[in-house]
DNA sequence: ATTGACAGTTCTAAAATAGAACTTAAGGTC
DNA sequence: GACCTTAAGTTCTATTTTAGAACTGTCAAT
């Protein structure tokens, strides 16, 4: 599968995945909300070839999580910042930061503590169900196509129905 | 960076990133929670090569994520189940697919819709603070150095202090 | 006139991935 | 007993990505 073809795919997660989804992105992310905003800045924290991190910045402005703002003329330069879409990815950055607390820590402990201003507590992030506010759990959730689902579902026909038809179809 | 220093770095972000920021893990696990178990389905619903496949495998089995069970002698064949390290990535994949839905989905709609058994009704996953119930937003979160953070903290001196430290040292 | 900051681009070597074929082991079919 | 099928990989070559370092272009300050 091509890089591109995931941005197609009828699947949120593959789509998404197509933004986020490689060593960098995540992590000049991160870098983002702890407000680093200039090229040589995230080269510098994060230890990415300039190649790279040039080419990531680029994918991710034309996909709208980031914008490119000029901060002096003569000569031109520009600092880097979340859009809202960028921002929207909050609760992905939390909520990776907590599995990696709670499953991938080393004996000292947690690298960072999250205070909420709101309240004043550290804290965890938790997901709960928009409807009833109750924490979410997998076996709790049922899946159902929705419009933009593909003809015939795949992703609900068991992969072994599909297996199959496949090999009908050949 | 090689891919062995990620899991290293004082940061739940990384040492999470390590285990699924590529592009085919994080496809891999949703499978898993749509109850897809074996190598041939895997591949089947994908489209992933073998040889990735196997490997991608090994890591999610490596880091604690999968399982492989026997499901038949003679010849003896296993297959991969979500262990509880595993399940707990479902707030990751469950922000993911929401993110996806809110910026990345074409005019047809979102591809899933999710139903909470508990209350019976159509939700969107919604993060909020473990202390005192509200959604969390960037901007009302303070980050802390916890007891794991890198001495120094360069996370919190600003990148442009670190190239200057940086740029004295050498 | 030279040095330094900043934001990239270019180059080569090394590593990862794609795509297809092959392997191993057992069960069933003619 | 030769042959086909299922399942779970492994092996192979060609292509793409990434790492690492050096280089370029602008302008400001010394």
């Amino acid at each position: 599968m091509k890089w591109d073809a995931l941005e197609e795919e009828p699947c949120s997660l593959a789509r998404t995945v197509a933004v986020i989804g490689d060593r960098w992105s995540l992590l000049i992310l991160r870098e983002c909300f702890l407000r680093i905003r200039r090229f040589d800045d995230f080269q510098a924290s994060l230890g990415i070839t300039r190649h790279l991190l040039a080419d990531r910045l680029k994918k991710l402005v034309r996909f709208g999580v980031l914008r490119k703002i000029p901060y002096q003329e003569a000569p031109k330069r520009y600092e880097y910042i979340l859009t809202q879409k960028g921002l929207d990815l909050y609760p992905i950055i939390m909520s990776i930061v907590h599995w990696g607390n709670i499953h991938m820590v080393d004996a000292r402990g947690r690298p960072l503590l999250h205070e909420h201003k709101s309240c004043g507590k550290m804290f965890d992030p938790v997901m709960v169900c928009s409807e009833c506010g109750e924490p979410l759990s997998a076996k709790h959730v049922h899946v159902h196509p929705g419009p933009g689902a593909r003809r015939s579902s795949p992703l609900h026909a068991s992969a072994r129905e599909r297996t199959k038809r496949n090999a009908e179809q050949a």
